[in-house]
DNA sequence: CTCAATTTGTTCGTATGTATG
DNA sequence: ACATACATACGAACAAATTGA
């Protein structure tokens, strides 16, 4: 059993190139998270943790240490290891799957306009989503809670539209101008979500380490003559995101 | 504009403590994915390379060196590296955010059920959800295709409607089996998405990094009597997976 | 109080991996 | 290819604190 488990530690290291000690911190960071070690509680020791994971004491100590600076235990000499907090579950935002719902929690989001250097990049699309626009106009900007970004987002909004009321589209997030203009009327709206990793851009600007998992929305509006009017690319940290579903009755969520 | 980029990647690394020379194959993978090097294309010199990361030459071939072995691209003494091929994109499972849909995507799925170890774990359960059952079958299964495992589900169903088809709930899908039972009225279903990092029992049952980033489905089930008559935990691998959503029709997806 | 068992803390030497210039 | 520096990982031994017999 244990060598199984063993083998399991060395293909995982191969796979990932993680520091082992690091790996073994987020295993134990996963148990505290899920309540399997909850605070107050005392931790395997050291020796169980050697066997468990068959690495050498000094690598679970350099584990253990990682957790103790995130302030989740306090190791005491002759005693043991235990818990004193969890890590806060950050999952607040829950990324909308109708669109109502993705304006009303969207409507007083207030984007952090980023400056954007050189030519800015065409929208993706796919012959599936629709006539393109002659011209976009294009804009990065950064969505904030309490001071700490969370979404990165790549808007391109048909020019025509955007010259009709500038400021609006920088002041308030593209699409709920959108929405309540009367002089745009919406046929169709798309959006697919994927898990992505943190390019160096999107790692900067979320002040994530590279690579970190991200949900990436794409999101595509077509109005009523079939012209993609909106095309967004908006990267979420992957660990503050949650999608709520009833699945019995889609839409009214 | 060179410095705050090395900047950038020194702090990623701060975050990550991935190994330089991965990050910068991480980046470069990434280019080649996202099409901006195309198949035939030469990329950057290794010159070029250390400039923009501020990394060491035999970093960067370091990088470029694992790239190749990838067979992503192709090194010519003198010439320059050259793009090979792009990284298949992987993201055909569809996730389902309606029950018809759902049932539809799964219903001809077979599972491969794993021994459960032990004692089976409590069902998930927060006090909205609904009652409990008093009893609960545990299974843990994996979801293969073309022979390769992408779902680790851990699926607790209300024990005595279990009883009345055991096999029928080995053989197939707890989901699609309960959708097809007569004796059964479903009156809600719920489903949570987050994204979360492989656990060790997940990395190995999927083949995966330890901490790799994996999609972690949570699903309840309530029947008429408002008993929660299924619960399941299912963990996919994050980089099959898509959300697609028509926002303006949705619940048709 | 002493002794032994348990548990974390510390140190050494060695080997390999990562990164620079 | 080389010299250098630092990080990672191992195994083993020993030290220090805690506990209970």
């Amino acid at each position: 059993m244990n060598k199984k488990q063993a083998q399991r530690l060395a293909d995982t290291y191969e796979r990932s190139r993680t520091p082992l000690y690091v790996q073994v911190a987020d295993v134990l960071r996963g148990r505290i998270q899920e309540g399997r070690w909850q605070a107050g509680d005392k931790i395997s020791t050291l020796e169980e943790l050697e066997k468990e994971f068959e690495v050498a004491r000094v690598t679970v100590r350099q584990a253990i240490m990682l957790l103790q600076r995130e302030g989740l235990v306090q190791r005491r000499q002759g005693k043991g290891t235990f818990v004193t907090g969890a890590p806060p579950d950050n999952r607040w935002l829950k990324l909308a799957t109708e669109w109502n719902s993705l304006i009303e929690s969207i409507k007083d989001n207030i984007p952090h306009v980023l400056p954007q250097e050189g030519a800015p990049p065409k929208p993706r699309l796919v012959v599936d989503d629709g006539m393109p626009a002659t011209n976009y106009a294009y804009m990065k900007s950064l969505q904030t809670r309490e001071g700490e970004p969370y979404a990165f987002a790549r808007v391109h909004v048909d020019q025509a539209i955007f010259d009709r009321a500038p400021k609006s589209f920088l002041n308030r997030t593209a699409l709920s101008v959108l929405a309540t203009r009367q002089d745009v009327h919406i046929a169709r709206a798309h959006q697919t979500f994927v898990i992505g990793a943190a390019d160096m851009e999107t790692a900067q600007a979320l002040g994530l380490a590279l690579n970190a998992p991200t949900a990436e929305a794409h999101c595509v509006v077509v109005d009523e003559r079939g012209v993609v009017v909106y095309v967004a690319d908006i990267t979420y940290r992957g660990d503050c995101v949650r999608f709520d579903i009833d699945l019995l009755h889609a839409g009214t969520g």
